[in-house]
DNA sequence: CACATCAACTGGTATATACCAGATTTACCT
DNA sequence: AGGTAAATCTGGTATATACCAGTTGATGTG
């Protein structure tokens, strides 16, 4: 019966072949082994009963891991792809392509749309503490960064907003929202809003720059205090289009709320950061039961 | 060519279901659909063309999703199996599965080995800059905890923790490993090392409380500042086993160094959070440009 | 009643196949 | 040389099938 269902998949395939042309001889090689294969799979079943219990594609994944662990795959280095690992290791592509998945879960491994995939760079290090602007530490670290203006609109105040600017809903907003490239490569989305009327004319300037800079510049606000919100979350479509990350995926979300030395709150950040490219770090002081209480 | 293909797939179909015996209803629904079926899979194919362009599999995740919103669903509530879906909305079994995987990945839904997929309960908040002690501001917000102490060991500083706690390597470390539950699911798991001869007999504790409780109340030690560091990467599969979610996820890692009054550095302590359970937030100061410069 | 057993679930892994649409490369023609 | 069209890559989606190993609940036995 299997054997019969065998012959039957033989006559379909080389339909197939016909068109495709150029898997024959992967598909000679796997025929030959074929005998001796079906053997195996009445036994033991492939690779469960062996002292190597971890699954194929785990230890694809594995082996590829070390690849890119001993520098033999360099950063933006493109993977293979499921197809030629499907070849390589005599695995089905479905099993291949797990192997990547599980790669790029991990944020080793960044997928361009059918392009291929290509190894993660190194994580970018985000101190918010350091809240005088991301641009201009980056900068200083010689991150190279490249700012595309994606949206810029004169809104006004949700119920939210209203909430966390202190101002009442309906409140003139300035929002835009920038994209962020690293090495030619998007890393994260960020969305801010401005209470209008202290900052005129805002959407004036260059956004492609420090916006922090912009505000102590022009308005002579400095930000003085924050507070942050991180967590991991699903990504949105527009969102994951904008990343170029399949849906499907994490991302990591950060929040703030930036005040000036009066302690009133100016700015609203919402920033999407693909989870795999950055590294968030915070110097806190613990504050001795004074006035902060949560 | 395509319907010879039919015919063969029924004759292989009716043999399995023989042995299984048990989907043959579904399997007859399926045939009687079946000329229309053809028809369509020829000319746009199925949803592609549709106006609704969205996979299938997102459009299943998505009245998941709206079930869990609107309430239908709550939290522990056991979703349908990666079967029942299959015959509910008339697809593959790999289908139905790819829809509860994508709601995984989103983190509204956790999954336990082989007895089914539930829903994800709210996130718990972490105030990092509160650090008086994770455990008793939860306790304070009514947030049930429960600590299960997996190891405790006393051992030697290697390079890197010699470097954090500015001591050589070799000096005597203690460090002990807690899994944190809430709601009878686990959460988090944290690791703490603490330098030796500044806490004497300090594993004699139960480790089930706030260890800055038992630091304050033993050791007159309190934290005062601290560094602390998320990042969002794959689980490791001992970790895995521990969060009990399966391995290829991502997890949220938070490493802290607190530092007594004195700023010596006394505790460093690593946490790995179910990402999808867990919300960070901190209240930063910006530095004006005096001591702090990383 | 306690305990063992077994049938029926569950998700996990794996294969084979198919077609789609976008990206890239090759080949050819003007 | 330039441009276009076809071939051939890439991953994305989908189906059908199979077997595995835990979990759970029902069934029966001591």
């Amino acid at each position: 019966m299997q054997l019969t269902g065998k012959v039957r998949d033989l006559s379909t395939q080389n339909k197939t072949l016909e068109r495709t042309g150029i898997h024959q001889i992967t598909f000679l090689e796997r025929a030959i082994r074929g005998s001796a294969d079906l053997l195996d799979k009445h036994r033991g079943k492939d690779s469960r009963s062996d002292p190597s219990s971890r699954p194929r594609f785990v230890q694809i994944a594995d082996e590829i891991r070390s690849q890119i662990a001993t520098g033999a795959l360099k950063e933006h280095d493109i993977l293979p792809s499921e197809r030629s690992l499907s070849e390589q290791y005599d695995v089905s592509r479905m099993t291949g392509r797990r192997a990547l998945e599980a790669l790029e879960t991990e944020g080793l491994v960044y997928s361009a749309d059918r392009r291929g995939r290509f190894v993660s760079p190194q994580r970018l290090k985000y101190n918010v503490s350091n809240m005088v602007s991301f641009v201009r530490t980056a900068q200083a670290d010689d991150v190279d960064l490249r700012i595309e203006v994606v949206e810029t609109t004169e809104t006004v105040a949700d119920s939210r907003l209203a909430a966390l600017f202190e101002r009442p809903v309906g409140s003139a907003i300035i929002a835009y929202t920038r994209l962020f490239h690293s090495g030619g490569h998007p890393i994260f989305i960020e969305t801010e809003y401005l209470v209008a009327d202290r900052f005129p004319d805002f959407l004036q300037n260059d956004l492609r720059q420090s916006t922090t800079q912009i505000l102590e510049n022009s308005f002579a606000t400095t930000a003085s205090t924050g507070d942050i919100v991180i967590r991991m979350r699903g990504v949105q479509p527009d969102e994951a289009q904008l990343l170029s990350i399949s849906t499907s995926h994490t991302v990591i979300e950060l929040e703030q709320v930036i005040r000036d030395e009066a302690g009133v709150p100016f700015c609203f950040g919402n920033q999407v950061w693909r989870g795999e490219m950055a590294e968030f770090s915070a110097h806190t002081i613990v504050a001795r039961r004074s006035a902060d209480k949560d």
